[in-house]
DNA sequence: GTCTATACACCGATAGAC
DNA sequence: GTCTATCGGTGTATAGAC
């Protein structure tokens, strides 16, 4: 294996580490299983980190900062503001339905985290990256449909990630689409129903 | 060890992975804690069992089966359906609350189910199991309030648990109980929102 | 039936040659 | 810096004495 620099070896074990979780969960996630991923001896793990959870913490770093980009894009212009809602949750559905390994593997994450003394802080942090990406689309959201929301953005945020994690749940354990959809139609329904048109200044009733 | 009765060595087993498994999650469940825990010798768990994902599947089989009687007591009669929705919300939360680990160890097999071939099927009738108990409380709660459900009930359990799982996992990770009792309350407003009063014969309007 | 002892694979981590 | 070889420990599972 060609001199890497450190920064460039630990990217690399991390991205080898993302593949395996998925592939294999976290407990397949070995320093063998992961090094024989990235190409690497076994000895150019340790060398790099200290240990494996601090590999692992470094992952769930990353994959934190990581995670913005999302389903931005569903956001449209010019769309009322029910359909905006059901437009990102469906693009979060099928996200989850070409990749299931992928989102059950964060939950696995946090999972192992809270079992891990070191690394018992870190879900915090996953949630409060979940709660910003649902804070930024409900904002874009809002503002390309024209109105507000009547509850605190936060308060928002968080019962649209409850909505995402219940379904994904769900339907990772049964792979029901259409009752998945009925939870979807539901959750635009009703976070839809907070929402506000905006008074213009001609005074519109 | 006394002799015991093959059922009876199997049962003892289980309950002792149980402790296990709520202390230390699924990854410290390995045959010799939980023999230990049983106070066992490590022999005996492969003469009651053929291998221990055979006991995970006995297990889970224990756990989906006695799950009904979670908090059907919280249904009190006389109440409104949002307050009844509400309550049971709240026994609910109360419960994790009290116990964060085993609703964790709930999630943890759920996904170590999912990994292993042999036992992938084993969420689904987890979920159906959920499912079943949410139904019962809706339609209990729906009784003592004398309403209908708008939605089938089968739709309608599904929303339930998606939102118990979702506050769940997000309390699990920051442990914030006033965000929680937001999506409770949501929960039972959007939820009872659903409940149409059941017409009576002297025609009420 | 229950035990001790052990087989065998794999784990994280490190020593030491190059 | 990177490798091979190996340490000490633990995992599931089994053999064989009693």
């Amino acid at each position: 294996m060609a001199r890497l620099s450190s920064d460039e070896r630990r990217a690399r074990l991390v991205q080898a580490a993302l593949r395996v979780i998925d592939r294999d969960g976290v407990q397949g996630a070995t320093t063998r299983a992961i090094v024989a991923e990235a190409g690497m001896s076994l000895a150019s793990f340790h060398y790099a980190f200290r240990s494996r959870d601090e590999m692992i913490s470094e992952l769930i770093a990353f994959v934190v900062e990581n995670e913005q980009q999302v389903s931005l894009a569903a956001v449209r212009p010019g769309t009322d503001i029910r359909t905006a809602v059901r437009a990102g949750l469906q693009a979060f559905f099928e996200l989850l339905v070409s990749n299931p390994t992928r989102e059950q593997a964060l939950f696995e994450l946090m999972h192992y985290s809270l079992r891990t003394p070191e690394l018992s802080e870190l879900p915090r942090a996953q949630y409060a990256s979940y709660f910003r990406v649902a804070r930024v689309l409900l904002d874009s959201g809002a503002a390309t449909a024209g109105v507000t929301w009547s509850l605190p953005i936060d308060e928002l945020a968080r019962i649209l990630i409850a909505f995402t994690d219940g379904l994904t749940l769900a339907w990772l354990a049964d792979r029901d689409d259409a009752a998945a959809a009925v939870v979807m139609d539901f959750a635009a329904d009703t976070i839809s129903a907070l929402a506000v048109p905006i008074r213009t200044k001609e005074h519109q009733r």
